[in-house]
DNA sequence: TATTGGATCGCC
DNA sequence: GCGATCCAATAG
């Protein structure tokens, strides 16, 4: 069965143009598709996300637009992919106005579906850990480099679609970084 | 040009 | 707790 990747639940160009924060807050609960290569679709429910602005000194937007950051300055709904530590790919989503660097770190997804690709593609067929960090979910759902400055709003090979609504959102403040530490801009939804 | 350390993960 | 492994940012 053919899966249209141009449906109604796709979440549109304006969802991403909000405010960093209340964009990285409605993500939760949101589904991420990708498509791979064989035509599979891959599907996980967004359950951690986190806000960086670039007034934020822990964004890598924070000293303006760089050949790597340059995709953050783009149009909102945007996909800023990464390298990071050398070896894994960490994935973002857009927001706000052209030429604000901002964006949305995609921190974790529930799988629900082609959980089978997920499983091979993380060496792992422990669900629980599929994709319980940013690292893990571009290896479970196969985001790399390639995937950087796609249009979530346009593309075929990945985008946002409208999900389930969250019991409960925290926030807690931000991991992995070293500046600007004391703000709850990482949100974790509980279904 | 050289050095350092990072929006991570998995194994010890 | 630490090594893997690349590369942007910074210092010299």
């Amino acid at each position: 069965m053919e899966i249209s990747t141009t449906s109604t639940r796709r979440l549109k160009k304006e969802f991403f143009q909000r405010e960093t924060l209340k964009v990285a807050e409605n993500l939760i609960g949101s589904v991420l598709a990708v498509k791979d290569e064989k035509g599979n679709v891959l599907r996980g429910i967004i359950n951690e996300t986190e806000a960086y602005i670039e007034e934020d000194e822990a964004s890598h937007s924070f000293n303006g637009k760089s050949n790597r950051n340059y995709v953050m300055f783009e149009e909102a709904g945007h996909c800023y992919v990464y390298l990071i530590y050398g070896m894994y790919f960490c994935a973002n989503v857009v927001t706000e106005k052209e030429n604000r660097g901002s964006a949305v770190l995609l921190r974790s997804l529930i799988p629900i579906e082609g959980k089978e690709y997920m499983k091979y593609r993380r060496k792992t067929d422990n669900e629980k850990i599929l994709s319980n960090g940013p690292g893990k979910l571009c290896m479970a759902m196969g985001i790399t480099r390639e995937m950087n400055g796609v249009d979530l709003v346009n593309s075929g090979k990945i985008w946002i679609e409208e999900g389930v609504s969250p019991a409960k959102i925290k926030k807690k403040r931000r991991i992995g970084i070293s500046k600007n530490t004391e703000v709850d801009w990482r949100f974790l939804g509980e279904f």
